[in-house]
DNA sequence: ATTATGACCTGTAAGC
DNA sequence: TGCTTACAGGTCATAA
């Protein structure tokens, strides 16, 4: 479930197996994913070191010890887990591969990374760490939305002369990076802002206050993800599976949350993917 | 330039 | 039990 912080998720989940550890090997099992994986890329991932995992909207960047950066993108079915670390905090043992297991790393101590994407429209690439910025996939990207980048002013900016719904601007990711199917439909119902409203016909007030929400609402995602991790680190090894009570994403039919209010969640289609709203609180 | 649509893939659940 | 259809967390290329 890879939006932002199920990603954040999974960074963090990989970092305490990764950051500092060499990998002594990669697996690479098929020529691409969404595109055909960098030259090579099996023999410049050996034997480097990662020297710490970022992130930047929902791509992973693993910063190695020889100037190059590993991009990762998960695409809308990529998990990563992680198995055999020898300190226990993880798994003890290496599960059986799976189908869909694209690619492997084995960590100098011990620990297995492993990417598995059935859809296979997750993404690696190798690229220079010191010019990251300027990648394809990266320069196009808007600001983090939990950064100082995101703030009223560049959303008033943003939604001007934008006369798609509100819903398809925030999914825009050069409007702002990180945003999800998941995330706009919960960070529209908590601003009280119908999906259907055109960007640049929202009030002032509305989008001043949307930039907190929208902070609000990850920040409680990525907590959330926070204790689902613990529950991985004791089970399955299973890495960025995400538990959340939403208000709205998939609730179609049932009633709205808001006290008081009750009415039936809707579900709709715009640009081709389903939105859901409460019409009663969202105007 | 903005906007909408199809395309890329596989797996799962629901309906008949 | 089978078969068919709809749908899924993303985003890029294309065309209107």
């Amino acid at each position: 479930m890879p939006e932002l912080p199920e990603v954040e998720t999974v960074r963090r989940g990989l970092a305490p197996a990764m950051e500092g550890q060499a990998i002594l090997l990669a697996e690479v099992n098929r020529p691409d994913l969404r595109w055909p994986f960098p030259p090579n890329m099996a023999a410049r991932l050996m034997s480097r070191t990662v020297l710490r995992l970022r992130r930047r909207s929902k791509y992973i960047l693993a910063d190695l010890d020889n100037g190059e950066t590993l991009l990762i993108h998960l695409g809308m079915s990529g998990r990563m887990t992680v198995s055999g670390d020898p300190l226990g905090r993880f798994e003890h043992d290496h599960p059986a591969a799976q189908k869909h297991d694209h690619v492997v790393l084995h960590m100098a101590n011990g620990a297995r990374i492993t990417f598995n994407d059935p859809r296979r429209f997750g993404a690696m690439d190798l690229l220079q760490t010191a010019t990251a910025d300027r990648h394809k996939l990266l320069s196009v990207l808007g600001p983090e939305p939990l950064g100082n980048g995101f703030h009223e002013q560049h959303l008033t900016e943003a939604f001007r002369g934008r006369r798609s719904p509100v819903k398809s601007v925030l999914l825009d990711q050069k409007v702002v990076s990180g945003l999800g199917n998941i995330y706009v439909c919960e960070a529209l119902f908590r601003a009280g802002i119908s999906p259907r409203r055109r960007a640049d016909g929202i009030s002032r007030i509305r989008v001043a206050a949307l930039v907190p929400t929208i902070r609000q609402v990850l920040n409680e995602a990525i907590e959330a993800g926070g204790s689902s991790l613990r529950d991985f680190r004791q089970a399955d090894g299973e890495l960025g599976y995400f538990q959340h009570s939403f208000d709205v994403y998939g609730r179609a039919g049932e009633p709205c949350h808001t006290p008081g209010c009750g009415a039936p969640i809707r579900r709709i289609i715009q640009s081709g993917r389903s939105t859901f709203y409460c019409a009663q609180c969202q105007r």
